[in-house]
DNA sequence: AAATAGTATAATGTATACGATCGGTTGTCA
DNA sequence: TGACAACCGATCGTATACATTATACTATTT
């Protein structure tokens, strides 16, 4: 992430300041440079990047109407951070998202889209454990399974939760760990839709996001597992 | 919607003027007094709020991050618009997420949320065919049922589905006709649940929402069957 | 000594002003 | 006559400057 000549970047692209800006800001949240709950200053920001603060106030407004920042008049903006129990729920719309997608996609499967997630996890099998690399490949696994669907809201939505469930699953878990685990899973799934059989893929892939969220709870604690077992203490209003 | 006065509202509600422009587009974007593809010229939008274009730039790009308006760099923007087959999109989204809500819910929902339920379907009833009075109801019904499932990002991204279909429906769609058929099946809904049978309510609920889709069908037209019939055109990159 | 009011400082919110870009129009040239 | 280039108005994007608000510190009072 390069902060330094951001405006000459922002003309040669023929964009505005303030998309580069939220581009920058957006992409530092999600790799975990910028922590949930850290409060951003706008003069220093605005240093940062060599501009004005005005910019950088629209930028913080759009990642506000993204869900990544909540900007509290007079106070700062702060990073948004998740609860435990609302990681569980993200994971929780994920199943119901990603099944559908998958549901949608299965029939429509054909073996160039197979051969492409396939090459996926062998290049991921082979590479070193970096985790830009995984998180990176991960997507693109889902991604192209789910595209044949034909439903590009539908996973555009998928992706913001993938991107923000994995934004933790990066700060708490050790990709080693994980790794071997997550890819026996996406083989398993991938086998499944090879064999056409729907119901055990979409099976497989509810497994498969379930043992995430489990894998955080181990991480995040208590919170999530109360949450799990008494959930309507958090009623919304 | 008022326009005028803003500023001061904006100090005596304690907030920014940017947040309430926010608010008040929104509400506009949201009724259909600013209709899809319409542009949105700052100066003119700052004149009629007596303001600057500043804050009205920033809350257009809060917007923006809402994905209600569409910023495009030195062209203005434009209140975005849905096409039938993203319409239809969002409604099978409507029925993955709503049915799990409402699965989750069943099993705690106790006499008094019921009763509530029911009130609101009798209210509903009784008043006159006000366009705004059936929107709010209809959603009130809805969120009723799935408050319990103690979900709250989860009723967040339904109420935002809900929200964006229903500025459709009003637009497109006379609410004496539907009415009727949709009161049914609210009732029919909230039987089901009141016997905690929850397939049979899920059951209910898609064909609930479904019934929403085919009816947009009748009046968006073509590009909304022919998106049923073969989806995979309007693959995302 | 503790609590409260007042003040100073730092950060945010907004207006004004200027520079940059886009679209349409006009004029010229082939 | 048609196509292309230069101009102009309108609109957008950003910097600067000022107003407003919150926070922390100090001083005074009880």
């Amino acid at each position: 992430m390069s902060f330094d000549d951001l405006p000459a970047e922002a003309i040669r692209q023929r964009r505005t300041s303030a998309s580069m800006v939220a581009d920058v800001l957006r992409e530092a949240i999600m790799c975990g440079t910028l922590k949930g709950g850290q409060t951003l200053r706008q003069d220093e920001l605005a240093n940062r990047f060599g501009l004005s603060r005005i910019p950088v106030r629209e930028a913080l407004r759009q990642l506000e109407g993204e869900g990544l920042v909540t900007v509290q008049p007079h106070c700062g903006t702060v990073v948004s951070q998740i609860s435990g129990s609302e990681l569980r729920e993200l994971c929780e719309i994920r199943v119901a998202l990603e099944t559908t997608a998958l549901r949608l996609a299965i029939p429509r499967l054909d073996d160039d889209t197979l051969n492409r997630a396939a090459a996926i996890l062998v290049e991921t099998d082979g590479e070193a454990n970096v985790l830009e690399h995984w998180s990176r490949n991960n997507w693109r696994f889902h991604s192209t399974l789910y595209e044949p669907a034909g439903r590009p809201r539908l996973l555009s939505m998928i992706k913001t939760l993938h991107d923000t469930v994995d934004r933790y699953l990066r700060l708490h878990v050790s990709i080693l760990n994980y790794k071997t685990k997550g890819q026996a899973e996406h083989w398993r799934i991938l086998d499944a839709c090879r064999r056409r059989e729907s119901a055990a893929a979409v099976s497989l892939l509810e497994q498969h996001i379930e043992a995430v969220a489990v894998l955080l709870s181990g991480y995040l604690g208590d919170e999530l597992n109360s949450a799990a077992s008494h959930d309507a203490a958090r009623r919304g209003g």
